[in-house]
RNA sequence: GGCGGCAUAGCCAAGUGGUAAGGCAGCGGUCUGCAAAACCGCUAUUCACCAGUUCGAAUCUGGUUGCCGCCUCCA
């Protein structure tokens, strides 16, 4: 099957043709570091982490640029706030970026520009905009003139005439139309600065990107992403900034994800609601966290509630469960090289379809019966056909489990931390459970089933679920 | 004011004109000393509402209602 995208510009699915076959060039959005990441900012970086893996896997030769804006109003308003110069403040918050993204084992781009390191290419690019008469000076600022490029709106369906009607944006009088932005802004005192031809200062927020795209990736790519916020002005700004210089389009494909809403309400400053990753990672597994941001599809709005993760954690510790069963039972070592089979196929149809991975867990949850149903008719028996079979979809699970970033551990080392931490919370020691343990097995062997019980529901008061089975008892532990 | 999106079971959620994936919760069953886990079965004749197109619509068109987002720094 072939893969479709859906693409902000015209608004529609369309067949996946990168420029040049085989060779993928995409640009996404980063974070402007002044603060911690948010949940917000994970569901992008998680959403296009999939998307880079799943081309890859797709045998695309990926080139993934992934920026860092580093000078900002916003880093130079945080640097005065704690006293600090502004690249002290970049890169104490890449240093978080990197700390929370690793975590949530989001892989590397191949190429993670910062800003301040292209100023000669944005200086270049702001230049070549006013020689080409789409860019004016005033004093030390120069604007683009969105006037100036038909096309303007073309990436958010937005016409000028119609913006200007009800328009809340900043009356700058100097400027020749409303919309007009700052490619080059002058520096106060004090503010980091560089030299220019129109004295000294910095660039603009949407120069960076179109600098830095056009330096790694060249005049036109393939896919360009980011929120979907981004989209106006910040992306219709890339275009009319690119495609006034280089008269060619800039992207082919624009791809936007959706937001994440907290317990149903828009996350924003004003309601003071903004989930930090680091505190959400306190509470839940990074696995569990991308299990819940991939399963509704990227372009929808989703819902963080403790209900959702908790969801997500069961069906995590049930995909888990799942391959520690196989290890154990039919002793299935991860096998990489195995052929792809049918789940993986499937899995494959749907993220050709606009990159569905919530189609695509449900069919993980469903390769999962399966196996369970497979070694459930077969306990006693396991056929060289079954092995074959079960081996087939626990290498493709393993397979999925690589393009969402999940399944990442060891079965046995998943649960024994899970084990670890919780018995650490409540303060629980395992020798203890092993002897109540011991002690509920000799009462069971006497067919004391009373006692047997009794020290059940003690351990079960402690949060601690048996599970006898016929090579032993085991447990596991229940977070809640 | 302009532009866009969404509405599918108790909850979350996929759905690409051909007869409603998956998950959670619930109920019944298999297994078990009893449980747990796993599995099986049941839980939407119906996809906000009203028209229309079609042999056929959750999917397309028009309208109504209700939510939401963007237009201002924002993932």
């Amino acid at each position: 099957m072939a893969l479709r995208v859906f693409n902000t510009l015209g608004g529609k699915k369309e067949r996946f043709e990168p420029l040049k076959p085989g060779r993928v060039r995409m640009y996404v959005c980063g974070p402007t570091v002044y603060d911690n990441c948010h949940i917000g900012h994970a569901r992008s970086v998680v959403v296009f982490d999939v998307i880079a893996r799943y081309l890859k896997a797709k045998g695309y030769d990926v080139t993934y640029v992934r920026n860092f804006t580093d000078i900002d109003d916003k880093i130079i308003d945080k640097a005065n706030q704690l006293g600090m110069d502004c690249k002290a403040v970049a890169e104490k918050y890449i240093t978080e970026f990197y700390k929370d993204m690793d975590a949530l084992n989001v892989e590397r781009a191949t190429i993670e520009p910062k800003a301040t390191e292209h100023i000669n290419q944005i200086l270049k690019f702001v230049e070549k905009l006013i020689q080409k008469g789409f860019a004016y000076r005033i004093n030390g600022d120069v604007y683009y003139s969105v006037e100036k490029f038909k096309e303007y709106g073309k990436l958010s369906g937005r016409r000028l005439e119609d913006m200007e009607a009800g328009a809340r944006v900043d009356i700058d009088e100097r400027k020749r139309n409303p919309f007009d932005f700052v490619l080059w802004k002058s520096s106060k005192p004090g503010e980091p600065a560089w030299e220019s031809p129109w004295g000294m200062g910095r660039p603009g927020w949407h120069i960076e990107c179109t600098a830095m795209s056009k330096e790694y990736l060249g005049e036109t790519f393939d896919i360009h992403g980011g929120g979907k916020d981004l989209c106006f002005p910040h992306h219709e700004n890339e275009i009319a900034q690119s495609e006034s210089v280089s008269e060619k389009l800039f992207v082919k494909y624009w791809i936007h994800n959706g937001f994440v809403n907290i317990n149903h309400e828009k996350m924003s400053k004003s309601l003071g609601n903004f989930l930090m990753i680091k505190d959400v990672l306190k509470k839940y597994h990074p696995e569990t966290v991308r299990l819940f941001l991939l399963s509704n599809h990227y372009r929808s709005p989703i819902d963080f509630t403790d209900q959702a993760l908790d969801e997500a954690r069961i069906g995590l510790d049930k995909i888990y469960a799942l391959l520690e069963r196989i290890e154990n039972e039919i002793g299935v070592k991860p096998d990489k090289a195995l052929e792809s089979g049918e789940c993986w196929q499937r899995f494959s149809d749907a993220m050709d379809d606009d990159f569905n991975s919530a189609r695509g867990i449900g069919i993980l949850f469903d390769t999962v019966r399966s196996i369970n149903r497979l070694l459930d008719q077969k306990k006693n028996d396991v056929s060289p056909e079954i092995k074959k079979i079960a081996r087939s979809h626990h290498a493709d699970i393993l397979r999925i489990g690589g393009i969402l970033g999940i399944l990442n551990e060891q079965p046995k080392v998943y649960f024994e931390k899970k084990q670890t931490r919780v018995l650490e919370q409540k303060s629980i020691d395992s020798e203890v459970i092993d002897q109540m343990i011991k002690e509920r097995d000799r009462a069971r062997k006497d067919k004391n089933w009373k006692k047997a019980d009794q020290i059940r529901n003690q351990l079960a008061d402690m949060n601690i679920i048996l599970e006898d089975r016929a090579e032993g008892t085991t447990w596991k532990i229940k977070d809640t």
